[in-house]
Parts: structure tokens; C-alpha cells; sequence
DNA sequence: TGTAAAATTTAGTTATGCCTAAATATTTTT
DNA sequence: AAAAATATTTAGGCATAACTAAATTTTACA
């Protein structure tokens, strides 16, 4: 059996490598939130095991049998997460935490239990994919909710589930994964997003928007003749900024 | 936080002097299958902790704060059992092994939704008491199997959990904590006992009847028995309800 | 292209929790 | 009460997985 920290280790490779092939030492340190040093030493460990591909100073990638081990791991947490919620009714800023100490020590008993009590699902609570029991991650095709324009409307995907401050927030406007949202604005400047969520506006920050991710994006005649007030109205606030500026700077 | 390997040391010393007082090295390397120089090593470290009271070669038991984590472990253990087996179906022979993993790991928050969802249970499906939230063990008064008679009628109070060959055994006759049997023959010189169970005669031998422990003899119509199917039938209404609400609302 | 900065690895340390073997204390037997 | 048997403790080791500090390699830029 491998210990925990080994599993950690797999997942976090597999979570990493999935958006910038090689793995970088540092990289991986500052996601587990230990030193480059023992990432170092456990790297060798998995290498002596086959689980990860490595030559000094080239960063590590996972072999299959790694990869097998971090999709079962990942697979553990996100049917934890789902069981947690729906079945304890465990609240989406919390399941997460639990998960991460269950994942390493639930049976593949337990696992198949949760699953055929889940009805086999394919998405966790946070709308990240449930990895099938041969490994196999069903496809999502979703986009950063900061691409998003004036006016457009889309579905929430997916939310990054390791802040549960952000989710308790997120969960205060309703902004669930199959939630419908439309963009009222999106300030200039890098600025906030002003969105309607069943009749109720909210404002999301950009650093929040950016652990939102979107689907189903589409524009409406409505929004489009919505967008172009809008835009009179950021011509106007360009106006009033540029004048600020004159006085101020 | 406490260590897995600590939390199974006051666990086992709870069990061991809950008949016989004060725990000696060997009895506890013996139970724990580690040798006793390591007992010697983790007593003194729980010792500094203020969780147990030693003196060399005198023996250990435990103090108010060294019990009230004990029983924290077992409540978790037990709570645990009786949930896979109710809420995942897991079979009784199963559920030892999985809660002896996850007693270490899961939440307050965790045990306490087990605890509602359960119906607030004092009782795991071998029969053992769950300790409640404040660490108070529901009394219980049951007899060994060894000392019945022929012709006595009792019911199962509860089946030693860690040995899971034996629970299938069990299984086998229906032998559940809750069944009703008469001693139909002791046979002499401490040999098996023949029982009538629901109709069907078992035999079972000394060794496993060790195991056994009952309660109600001879009370057929007893109230304690009545009372015991209140109990499990307001635990069917609690899952019952819990499933109306997961639906409506 | 050479040097400075950044990243990575090596070497040595620490803490946990187990082990064996040898020393020591206690209990039992004669 | 002394010798033998048993129980317990000490001492020294091993594996895991983290750390710091120093050495090395790579990369970036002047």
C-alpha cells in the first residue's frame, strides 16, 4: 500500500500536469505546501516505484500506473464530496475538507457503495468531473467565466472547491454549478462583473470570478440592445475617469 | 492532534481495564500485536500528555481526559459500524474493518449527522453500546452464552465484532444481536450447545459461544425485548423521514 | 559568452512509531 | 532465601516524511 503522502503527491502531479505537461519541483512544493527539497526526496521514492517519470532538473510527469493511482485518489474525493452532501446533507463549503482525509482510507466496498447510492454520477458538488471506476474522466467543455461579455448568459460549471470561503460566498448569490447567470456588465479596467441571477443582481470580483467556470454561453436579442446602453453608459464612465484624471494626476 | 497510533493505545487500554482494572505491558503489546518494549515507549509519551497514570512495572489505566478521548474513538467506531451497515449496506462481517480505518479520521460535524441520521442510536449492529456525545456508555447487562442451560430461551444482546469468519458463522444461522433461541441440549463435558433458532437447530460449539453474549433469559415475553423493537422500529421512522425530507424539501 | 539570479538537488537533522537484543526488575518456584 | 522464570525497560536501529543549509545546475540577461 502506499502511504498518504505518496497518494498526495500522485494527485498533485496528475492536477498540475493536466494544465502545463511537465512539473516543475518548485511548482509542486508550493501546491503541497512543503519544501523543494522534500518534494525532491519523495519524487525518487515514486520513481524507484514507476509511478512518475523523472531526470534531475526536468521536472516529473506521472507514468500510467501513477496516473491510475491519482484518478482513483481523485476519484475517492470527488464521490466523498457528492456522498457527503447528498447523503449527510453536508453543507458545499464543507465537504470538501472531509473528503480529503476520507479519500485515502475508504475501501474500493465503500467506493462502489457510494457510487451505486449516487446513481453512478459524473460530477461532484462543485461541478468537477467524477473520474469512472476504470479511470475514465468524462469530458466537460467549459470556459473561465472572465472571458465572459456584456449581456451574454451562461450555466455554472464548475468551481474551484478548496476555498470554502469563496464557496460560502459564491453559495450566498445562489451561484451553484447548473446555476443560469446572465452579465449585466463587466466594469472596464479589469474591473468587477455585475450579474443577474434569477432577478437578484450580484457583483463578482474578478479574483472570484476566476475559480468560476462557465458553460453554455449564449447571447439574446435583448442583451445584445442591452449591451449597447451599456456600452454608452462605459463611454460615459470613460468621460468621467478621463476628467478625474485631468484634475487628480 | 493525537496520533492514529495513540488513539488505538487508549482504546485498547480502555477495553482491556474496563475488566481488570490496571493494564499491564504485555496484556496491552499482546492486544495492540506490537511488541511490549514499544508499549513502554508509548505509554510514557501518552503519560506526558496527561492522558494516562503509569508507574514502571505497575501497570496503566487511564486518567478523566485519557477516557474521554477513548470513548470519543469508540463512539466514532461504533457510530460508523451501524451507519454502513443501515445507510451503505455493508454487510455486519464488513463494517468493523472500514470503521477501524475511518474512527480516526472523520469530523465532529461528520459524527454528529451519522448520529441523526441514525436516530440517535445506542447500539452498533453487534450489539455493542455507542457511547453518546458527552462519553456516557448506555448501561447494559448481559450474560455469556457459556452459562446457559437447556431449555433456556434467550435473546442475542450483542457478538464480539473483530473476527469476521465468526460473524459470517453467525450470519449463517441468523444469530443477530436482536434473534430470539432456546437451548434445546448442553452436551456434557463442556461441549457444543444445540439451539433452536426461528424453527432451525443449530450447533454451536464452546469456542464460539464465548463470543456470544445474551440477554432476556428466559423471558419470552419479556418487556425488555419489546422495548428493543420500539427502538429499531423508531429507527426505521427516522430513516424514513429522513428520506421524505431529502425528497420535498 | 560570461556572470548573476533562480531553481533544484544533496547532505545532514528531526520527529514519530515501530523493531530487536541486552540489561534490569519482579515474581514464582524450589 | 536463592535460583529460575517472567515481565519490563533501556539502548540502538530502521523507515517515513518533513526540515535547513550548502552545493550544484539551469536560465536569463547584460
Amino acid at each position: 500500500m502506499l502511504s498518504q503522502a505518496a497518494e498526495d503527491y500522485l494527485k498533485s502531479i496528475y492536477k498540475l500536469q493536466e494544465k502545463g505537461g511537465k512539473v516543475s519541483t518548485g511548482v509542486l512544493a508550493e501546491f503541497l505546501n512543503v519544501k523543494p527539497a522534500s518534494v525532491t526526496g519523495m519524487i525518487k521514492k515514486l520513481k524507484s516505484m514507476k509511478l512518475v517519470e523523472y531526470e534531475r532538473y526536468q521536472g516529473v510527469t506521472l507514468t500510467n500506473a501513477g496516473k491510475a493511482i491519482a484518478l482513483e485518489v481523485i476519484r475517492h474525493h470527488r464521490l466523498l464530496e457528492l456522498y457527503l452532501f447528498k447523503a449527510l446533507g453536508m453543507p458545499w463549503d464543507g465537504v470538501h475538507d472531509e473528503a480529503e482525509k476520507l479519500e485515502h482510507v475508504i475501501s474500493e466496498e465503500m467506493e462502489a457503495r457510494m457510487d451505486a447510492y449516487l446513481g453512478y454520477p459524473t460530477a461532484d458538488p462543485h461541478g468537477s468531473p467524477i473520474p469512472d471506476r476504470n479511470g475514465v474522466v468524462p469530458i466537460t467543455e467549459t470556459g473561465p467565466m472572465t472571458s465572459l461579455q456584456d449581456g451574454q448568459s451562461c450555466v455554472v460549471a464548475e468551481v474551484n472547491d478548496s476555498d470554502s470561503a469563496l464557496l460560502r460566498h459564491l453559495g450566498s448569490f445562489n451561484l451553484y454549478p447548473g446555476t443560469r447567470f446572465r452579465v449585466i456588465e463587466v466594469a472596464p479596467f479589469e474591473g468587477p462583473f455585475t450579474i443577474d441571477v434569477a432577478g437578484q443582481q450580484a457583483v463578482i470580483g474578478r479574483e472570484v470570478a476566476k475559480h468560476i467556470f462557465v458553460d453554455d454561453i449564449n447571447d439574446t436579442e435583448g442583451e445584445k440592445w442591452k449591451r449597447k446602453i451599456n456600452n454608452s453608459y462605459r463611454q460615459e464612465m470613460w468621460s468621467v475617469l478621463h476628467f478625474l484624471c485631468s484634475c487628480y494626476l
